[in-house]
DNA sequence: TATCGTTATTCCTTTTGATGAATAACGCGG
DNA sequence: CCGCGTTATTCATCAAAAGGAATAACGATA
């Protein structure tokens, strides 16, 4: 039936109680604010506006049973972020789940 | 670590080139239009703007390797709307892969 | 030829979201 | 006590998406 090339895509998060907690966007920003342990600098690093990042770090917060991203402000440097050990054990996680996500995703395109 | 409830969520679809061809919305689509024989009808019955719902079709039948829903106007009844044998396959793949995904989900959510 | 309900298309309004600018707050270090 | 670079927050602006309204086109049927 073919010449085009039909591939199975998608996405994939994780939800607590129902809302979105943690996706790939998220994810990439935590793992720049560990390498780079600045929010401000994360954010840009990904071509991401402050305020955005800002706000899903306190969402990722809020929803989480404990931060995952802890934020200084003021004193040496201005300021700091710092991943959490729960901060790195979701994106652990996540890179865990989102790894067979791909290969599950290759194995269904090769339906077509 | 937990009280809360932790989820493994997504969403899958079907690209064309590269190109969004067809997810869930869609299927839902082409499943009215072959319950309902008509495009205007099976927007409706989703809560769908007829527009989207005829910008979705002439997307896919224009993306597909051969039209997935075949439109008529004028005549009796004054138009209609049907899956054709193409339509139906893909209905069905994407059905295939989707409860595949189901069961991904919900053995991904089990890590937490 | 007039009717009918659908497909086909355009236009305008509304709404939502993204973006950047600007500024306050903070606390260590000089 | 002032400077620095960051975190923290608000505001206004612009772009994109969504939605509804209105209307033309169509062809079997009577």
């Amino acid at each position: 039936m073919n010449e085009k090339k039909l591939t199975a895509a998608g996405r994939l998060w994780i939800e607590i109680d129902g809302e979105n907690f943690l996706g790939s966007g998220r994810i990439e920003l935590l793992e720049n604010i560990e390498s780079l342990g600045s929010l401000r600098q994360a954010a840009a690093s990904m071509g991401l506006s402050y305020r955005k990042a800002y706000y899903a770090v306190r969402s990722m917060n809020e929803l989480a049973p404990a931060p995952l991203v802890e934020l200084r402000q003021g004193g040496k440097g201005g300021g700091c972020a710092m991943l959490t050990e729960t901060g790195r054990v979701f994106v652990e996680k996540y890179q865990k789940i989102a790894h067979q996500f791909v290969i599950f995703l290759t194995k269904q395109s090769a339906v077509f």
